[in-house]
DNA sequence: GTGAAAGCGCTAACAC
DNA sequence: GTGTTAGCGCTTTCAC
């Protein structure tokens, strides 16, 4: 198995620097040689040593990814589609996920993927004006999904433009009072986006009210809560619109469990389409989030092949979804 | 940033080889040195070269993780789980997707992790007798997931008995016709453990039934399908048992669908303890799908160590969790 | 088109 | 304890 560049050498009878260039598909190389040496080559089941080769080239083959969380929907899709680029690129990823905040110092410390990619993404996540120049020192290509850094390629959606949108829709259907589920203060490892949407929200809403503005976190279990704390008020919203998907399955059963109906008594409009929104009927705002993927690891191959533009922004569409959960506002 | 070695070790007045004893903490350097040469890297914001390091050393501090898919909830768990205890003890993850039938034969014809990585894991990935040479012959500690491979550890459930647990439950309920939605063909990337599940299904089953043994690829769509077929057959089974959570997810919107009540009127029992569950109310089987990836990390970091047992195999609890979707087979 | 030689940046013996 | 000397297995000028 630790066959080496010399062993095929001998074998082809050439040198090794040939079989390297060869192997390599470089040109320069008679095509009647380049052939010997494949076939020895794979006579031996030799390989080229990636490390040896990364140490003379400085190149890695390799990726980092960063993301907050692995095991969550939009998190995996999104890797997903970044994989699937990357492989076919030839490349490997390298996956960094950063736990908690004593896990995310502990990774900005040291900094693990430092000299060992070529570029490095990072995956809806805001970084620190530290930690963004900790990453653009590295001196490799960033790029980034779901926020926008100085210095870095970007692929995002509109947030602000799908959620006016959302909120449009619910208020086309006659709904005044509104309430939203979402997150204000950044959440463990703080997010951007749902500071958009809340904007937009506030925008649009027909009767804006601070007690409406609820937050989850994101995930299943805040939205129960939050949609629980929209129940309590003295005057309950009509609608709802989650900056999530799973937040809002939370409130479907908030409000399944307080025998309420969706929609008739009280809709709800969540964001992602998650693949169980279609299973719980939920009205979303569609982002494409492997393509999301997908594109960043198109930038990453860009700026790998020695792209140069300044700085590159890519916007995908979004799209609202109709499902049962949204209606009217009861006439009452 | 591309500091070397030697220039923190004339920084600290001391030779090269000092700096790397120190910088890894090997035994063997002076107290004081040792600081010195911290304070001289710290100075220059040094970080020895993974690359030249594993040159040299032949090790890589990187395991390579082999996935079907990322993006579906139980391997993204088990990714979290495998994440955080290798991360913790300082190694990186190398993580490939298999996508299709093409690319899983890419991966193997190719072998990109090749002399890239310390170890490999194979997450419930059940691998041909000449994939699984090829994993063994990179001369790396072999770890799976969810399946069984001679030379390799390995870390499961027993789905067997798992299954046996869950079909007993449904038949003291009284239920006598009970469908399943599972696995039989090997689905695109080919499980096991759908068998085996199969398997405990037809020895429990008090009226075993071909026709009620059905496949949904473990997928919602998939399930959905199958409940659709048992709901054809002409005397229905009053009782489903899905070999996933997300089947039996498809099978409960199916059921919705057909105006059939759960449980009154059919109940279903899934498999996994899925986020959603919760959510959907569904009785399950739950398996520790995070602990699976983290004891498959453990293993990985012992074998590392040098451990040299046979061949290790470790099997993690289930438990079944009722909620609501399972009930008394209706008496009619 | 091909080969020789000099690294790439570390670590591991082996001396001292 | 610390320094010296060889490599680790490739790639890359630079000759030929």
């Amino acid at each position: 198995m630790p066959e080496k560049l010399d062993d095929v050498a001998r074998l082809a009878g050439v040198s090794a620097a040939t079989v390297s260039r060869a192997l390599r598909g470089v040109p320069g190389v008679a095509e009647r040689t380049r052939t010997r040496v494949l076939a020895a080559a794979a006579e031996l089941g030799y390989a080229i040593s990636p490390t040896a080769s990364s140490l003379a080239t400085g190149r890695t083959g390799t990726v980092g990814v960063i993301v907050p969380y692995v095991d969550r929907w939009y998190f995996s899709r999104i890797i997903s589609g970044v994989e699937r680029v990357l492989r076919e690129a030839g490349l490997s990823l390298l996956l960094y996920n950063l736990g908690d905040d004593a896990g995310r110092a502990r990774f900005f410390a040291g900094l693990p993927l430092r000299r060992r990619v070529d570029a490095v993404l990072v995956l809806a996540l805001p970084l620190s004006d530290a930690e963004r120049e900790q990453l653009l020192n590295l001196g490799t290509p960033l790029v980034t999904v779901g926020t926008e850094e100085p210095g870095a390629d970007s692929v995002g959606i509109d947030d602000h433009a799908a959620a006016v949108t959302a909120m449009r829709h619910l208020v086309q259907l006659g709904h005044r009072r509104i309430g939203f589920v979402g997150e204000d203060a950044p959440v463990p490892l703080g997010f951007t986006t749902p500071l958009r949407r809340l904007a937009a929200y506030r925008e649009v809403c027909p009767e804006p009210d601070p007690a409406f503005e609820t937050t989850g976190r994101f995930t299943v279990a805040g939205g129960e809560r939050a949609m629980a704390t929209l129940l309590g008020l003295p005057h309950r919203p009509t609608a709802v619109f989650a900056a999530s998907d799973e937040m809002a399955f939370g409130a479907l059963r908030t409000l399944r469990r307080a025998g309420l109906r969706v929609p008739e008594d009280v809709s709800v409009l969540g964001f992602d389409d998650h693949d169980l929104a279609d299973l719980l009927e939920l009205s979303t705002v569609a982002q494409p989030v492997a393509e999301l993927g997908e594109r960043a690891g198109h930038r990453v191959l860009a700026r790998l092949s020695g792209e140069k533009v300044a700085q590159s922004r890519t916007i995908v569409g979004t799209h609202l979804v109709l499902r049962g959960s949204t209606a009217p506002a009861p006439t009452r």
